[in-house]
DNA sequence: CGGCGTCCTTGACTTAAGTCAATAAAACCC
DNA sequence: GGGTTTTATTGACTTAAGTCAAGGACGCCG
């Protein structure tokens, strides 16, 4: 297992810090582990510190009264979570699960927010992640919003396939019934709508290869969140 | 008019700035006033600083191509907005629209990271405002998602009341057109709600007073999402 | 290799909410 | 105050997506 301070000078919220800075905000972590399935932390639950991910990965969701659930964010390598507390002083918005074995650092609020005190270029960071955060929840909200799931399905393809960086193939890294959560629907819909955009020729479905036949169309529909 | 000086000290955002560091921020502070109606910056806008408010009210919202609006949020007396850009260096992710005749407080980016860099508590700060935002749009992915439109409206008017301090009667202070598009839904079926949810004893509509006539029930349809 | 469980797909049906259109009610403005 | 514009309501209809239920594919483990 690599050193707090290796993994954290690969960690790009830390990008920036001097050997010094670096050695102190790792001196302040401390390693979890969790097994695939179990829950980090629940909505609600009061946070006094939050994390980063080494290995693994980590969904972020609610869930409503019938037990449906909508997925906010799927973390990986590098990415932090759980921040929202350590600045509000409020309980967790969200409950976050590992969906595979994961290990993470966990940073404690009050020697945190100290470090803070002693170095603003962190804190130019961490307002840099929210701030790209906040973004992507503006993307989300636009997506539930204003597109139809056939438009909220390309985004995300075409999403994957940039992050991915290849452009007539994408893999999906999560199971299908997690892709309709994430895109806010369920997965019998989310298995019509593949069916129909395949009948459309716009991409061919092989499991959990996605081809791209056309991301000309793609990308319109994307842009208009209606299919036709 | 008052002097930036006396503004920015009831801004909560500048909460617990000593006497120096306040007159240091309002010194790079630009004042602007916009017409109702009128945009103050547009969605893909690069943004070379952010806003408060002096007075008014600003919508900040997305477009879809076919012209429907979803409301991001609406924005009133010393509340700050547009800061995505300053921490992220990318474009504003919606546009912002004042709704009434509303003045600003303009503060540029490199002016203001230049403070941070000298005083971290105004960068708790704005950790704690982007933060509490990140926690308002979890409640709106949730609502979206998970809630129907009568659930929505629940949860808004209990917001309100909250906000008015006022346990049985609420006052919508904009337009229900505006609502509708503040809940992802069109004034058409919020105006069915309105008369369902009345039909249902849970409210009464006088204009823009609506009384809550059953909290219980209306707490019960924000929580489950579901009427009946 | 075979059986079990999870995930995925498909079909028939229901329903919430959107569309289009017409009318009613407010707000606005000389 | 009357006429104009915006905003709100109501009705008839359409449609996207959810529900329920059954069957199929796939991987996993003994």
């Amino acid at each position: 297992m690599k050193t707090a301070i290796e993994i954290i000078s690969k960690t790009p919220l830390f990008n920036g810090l001097g050997e010094e800075a670096l050695r102190k905000v790792s001196a302040i972590t401390v390693r979890k582990d969790y097994d695939k399935g179990q829950i980090i932390f629940s909505e609600g639950d009061a946070g006094n510190g939050f994390y980063t991910i080494v290995s693994g990965r980590v969904k972020i969701f609610k869930v409503a009264p019938d037990g449906k659930e909508q997925i906010l964010h799927i973390f990986g390598h590098g990415e932090p979570f759980g921040e929202v507390p350590v600045f509000t002083g409020r309980p967790f918005p969200a409950t976050a699960q590992a969906i595979a074995g994961t290990g993470l650092l966990f940073f404690p609020k009050t020697a945190f927010v100290a470090l803070i005190h002693q170095n603003p270029s962190l804190a130019l960071s961490m307002l840099g992640v929210l701030s790209l955060r906040l973004r992507e929840f503006t993307v989300q909200i636009e997506n539930l919003s204003l597109k139809e799931v056939p438009g909220r399905l390309s985004s995300y393809l075409l999403y994957l396939s940039d992050e991915q960086e290849n452009p007539d193939t994408v893999k999906l890294a999560i199971s299908k019934s997690q892709i309709a959560s994430l895109l806010g629907t369920i997965p019998e819909t989310l298995s019509r709508i593949f069916t129909k955009m395949a009948a459309a020729r716009l991409i061919r479905v092989q499991g959990g290869d996605i081809r791209l036949l056309d991301r000309c169309g793609l990308e319109d529909l994307a842009e208009n969140g209606k299919l036709q």
